[in-house]
DNA sequence: CTATTAGTTCGTAAGTTCCGAACAATGAAC
DNA sequence: GTTCATTGTTCGGAACTTACGAACTAATAG
């Protein structure tokens, strides 16, 4: 197995970062390695919102956000430490992660509410039919 | 040819926006619509940076950055008017775009100053074997 | 009408992503 | 030490996406 690589500050681009972070899956560990307080390991992660992520998919978007550089991990025992590197990359990019974090905040908060509306309204219309 | 699409700014993803974005080519065809004081057509950016876009691919891109919301598009004529759909993006999630602009332009920036090491450095090297 | 200009669509080759199966690395039990 | 369980990586092929030349469409000029 090589070691894992981690790109220095200065190498990271921004074009990986919006790449690593259009997708949601890669998304949602982003956040929940953001909001934990202490190191995320990988298999926290293999159900993400009731759907079952396979391991080597996952696998696979931990490397990605890590070589974009947003996260970094770390060996300890026979699990993986991911941690972000946010604190760095605000000092290279000032307010662009707050910015992407609070844009997708945004759109959850939506998508809740759609699915409320969806919701009551389907509720509705099987009160009427019985 | 069917008429171009336009979603409804409530149906503007983050992920779209994130993926439209972590292109090079895209980037600078954006940053050159919404940097223009008047509507650009596609063709304004036949050449990038020295670099010829094919047509095909041009009208790809322009697709791309359609459907993520970030453009649009008005046939005038016989060419197309593109404009940004900033102001609505910023209500919609306030701050991204102007983050993102910003962290590119930070990136921008610091690859021309390395380009002028490199350059010097080259200088320095053939004035010493002259 | 034909010619020109600006963009789109189509087809295919090249590249990327997904995911199961096999593999590697560590720690614990024996 | 050997074996087992757990965690994560790598490999390989199928599915998907992207790039770009050739053919096309739409508007306009002459």
């Amino acid at each position: 197995m090589r070691p894992l690589h981690h790109p220095a500050i200065g190498d990271v681009t921004v074009e990986g970062i919006l790449h690593a972070l259009s997708e949601p899956v890669r998304v949602a560990i982003y956040f929940g390695i953001a909001s934990a307080d202490c190191a995320q390991s990988c298999s926290n992660f293999l159900k993400i919102d009731h759907r079952e992520i396979p391991k080597s998919t996952l696998s696979q978007h931990f490397k990605v956000l890590r070589e974009a550089g947003l996260i970094r991990s770390e060996r300890l025992g026979v699990e993986m430490h991911n941690t972000t590197r946010c604190l760095e990359l605000e000092e290279r990019f000032p307010g662009l992660l707050k910015s992407i974090m609070n844009a997708h905040r945004v759109q959850l908060e939506e998508q809740a509410t759609r699915a409320r509306r969806a919701k009551r309204s389907q509720n509705a219309r099987a009160s009427k039919a019985a």
